[in-house]
DNA sequence: CTAAATTAAGTTTCACACAATTTAATTGTG
DNA sequence: CACAATTAAATTGTGTGAAACTTAATTTAG
C-alpha cells in the first residue's frame, strides 16, 4: 500500500521515549522527590522553597510579582503562602499604598532558613552525578527552551 | 571578615535561576499549558494522554506496568483511570490469572483517537522553536538525568 | 500445608496548578 | 468629577501527585 508509512504501528512521533515532554515531566518530578526529604526537615515542601530562594534574594515582594517570577498565578499561590505564614516563615501584608496588592515578607524564622538551606545544592550535585559544567549548560538549554514556549 | 564570602547576600548557589530543578519545573509547566488547547478538543488531560501514549505503544497493560513506564504510582494513576474509563477512552478489568492485576484496554474510540494525536508532535515542534536535532539531543539530556537521578 | 512476607490496588489526606468567576481598588478618559 | 477599563487578589471547582494506610491475593518458608 502507498499508505503503508502513515499506517505502522509505531509512528516515532509519539514514541512515549521521544517525548521531550514527558522527559521534563517525568525528570521535573523526580527531582522534587529527591528535595523532599531534603526540605522536610525544614518543614517546607517544593514549591514553598521555590517561593523562599525568590524571598531569599529580595524580601518584600507582592504576590503578583512573586507569580511573575515563579511563573505561577494567585490560585496557586494564594494558599501556598497562606500555608507558610501560619508555618510562621512569612508575613502576608496588605500595602498601605494599593489596598490591593499584598506584601510578603520573610519573618526573622524565614530569613534564618537560608543557612540550613545551603547544604541543599551540594546534595542536589551529587544525586545528579555529573559534572558542574554539564548541569549548568543543560540549565541554560532547558531555561530558553522555557521562554520560547512562553513567547 | 574572614567569613565575608559566606555572608553575601546573593548566594550563587541558591539563586532561582542557577536552579536546574526550577529551569525543569517551569519548563514542564509551560509544556502542560502548550498541550492543554491541543488536548482538549480530544477530552484529554495532559498525564491522560501520557497514559494513551503508552497504550497506543501496546495496549492492555497492568496499572503497575503502566506506572513503572510513566513513573508514577497506582495513587496517582487509579484515580485518572477511572476517569478516562468514565470518558469511554479504556477499560479496567481485573485479570482472571491474578486478581489483584487490573488490565487497561483501549476502547474503540481510545484507538481512534490516536490519529487525532498525531498533528500533536508537530504542532508541539513549531512552539519549540527549534531544530529538531537540538530537541533530540536536550531529550536525551534530560532522560540521562532522570535515570541518574532516580539511580 | 499453613503462616508470614510480598505484591497489587484502592482509599484517604494533603498540597499543588490552573481556569473561571468574583470582589475591590486604581487608572485613564472625557 | 464621573465612569468605564484595568489590575490584583481571593474564591471556587477540577485534576493531578505523593505518602500513609488498608484490603486482598499470591508466593515463599518452614
Amino acid at each position: 500500500m502507498s499508505s503503508n508509512k502513515k499506517t505502522l504501528t509505531t509512528d516515532s512521533a509519539l514514541l512515549l521515549d521521544n517525548q521531550l515532554c514527558f522527559a521534563l515531566y517525568s525528570t521535573s518530578l523526580a527531582m522534587t522527590k529527591l528535595y523532599k526529604p531534603l526540605l522536610e526537615e525544614m518543614g517546607l515542601t517544593y514549591p514553598q522553597y521555590l517561593v523562599m530562594l525568590v524571598l531569599w534574594e529580595q524580601d518584600d515582594m507582592a504576590v503578583s510579582e512573586l507569580g511573575s517570577r515563579l511563573y505561577l498565578d494567585s490560585g496557586t499561590l494564594t494558599p501556598l503562602l497562606k500555608r507558610m505564614e501560619v508555618a510562621g516563615v512569612l508575613t502576608r501584608r496588605r500595602s498601605t499604598d494599593d489596598e490591593r496588592r499584598v506584601h510578603i515578607v520573610l519573618t526573622e524564622a524565614g530569613r534564618k532558613l537560608k543557612s540550613r538551606a545551603a547544604r541543599i545544592p551540594g546534595c542536589v550535585l551529587q544525586a545528579a552525578q555529573c559534572p558542574l559544567p554539564e548541569l549548568v549548560s543543560l540549565t541554560q538549554q532547558v531555561q530558553a527552551l522555557r521562554e520560547r514556549l512562553i513567547a
